[in-house]
DNA sequence: CTAAACCCTGCCCTCAGGGTCAAGGTCAAG
DNA sequence: CTTGACCTTGACCCTGAGGGCAGGGTTTAG
């Protein structure tokens, strides 16, 4: 199949596909006027780099589920490095919700005062 | 004060106050020599700026403040526009908030499914 | 006089692509 | 055979908030 189908099948665009073989993800063969043709494989692949991606992973952080499934696993990420990286991506996402609940804290904080102090200045005024 | 006496003050880099100023939200005089010149008032405006960008808001939402500021008030966030910004930027944190915690709650259930898949692999095996 | 410390502009880099372009390939209808 | 529609390719600039580096001018201390 060629990149556009590919890209259609799987619900991304062909820039995307594109930018995954950029980064390593993918290796299409080549015919023999340029055009890059795609397996079966390289549609579950481009997949699972979507549906990683839709969960925060960077690009780079989907090789070890991509390793796997071309290992021919049925699901990539039965592996234990694609656990290892559910764990720090569950991590990363805990320590990020932390940080914005405490953001939010300061925010209502910051609002409050500038509520009030608008308030103090009405009645001084 | 020069740039770098400004940044020190400030406690942000050099590379900063210059992004800040192509922006839009600094106007520093300039010497003969072509050096920037930096007045009190732009130290409170880059102090307020880092504050901001440190909650979140992007240079481009920090101009309500800065006009506040520069319009002669004491804070820069007692003017209405300020106020508007501060409750945006909490309703962003807010869905922020949600869409991680959606987040977590899918990444802990493909954890433990691939988990649990391995488990019944090696007992099947 | 010289070296250190400071200042300037300008270019390339991040991340996951989006937008746009020119050039060329492929396939059908006319 | 040509036209047109549609496909593909690579290449360039853009995002936000700067970081890093190059190359050059200026100022200050010794």
């Amino acid at each position: 199949m060629h990149i556009s189908d590919l890209a259609a099948e799987a619900g991304v665009t062909v820039k995307a596909v594109r930018y995954y073989e950029s980064q390593g993800l993918l290796k299409p063969h080549r015919e023999a006027n340029g055009y890059r043709t795609y397996s079966g494989e390289d549609l579950l692949v481009v997949r699972e780099i979507k549906a990683l991606l839709s969960l925060g992973l960077t690009a780079e952080q989907t090789y070890p589920f991509i390793e796997c499934l071309r290992a021919g696993n049925d699901r990539a990420d039965v592996c234990p490095a694609s656990l290892t990286a559910y764990r720090t991506r569950i991590a990363e996402v805990d320590r990020r919700i932390d940080e914005l609940t405490d953001l939010r804290a300061r925010l209502t904080d910051l609002l409050t005062d500038a509520e009030s102090w608008r308030t103090r200045v009405r009645e001084t005024r």
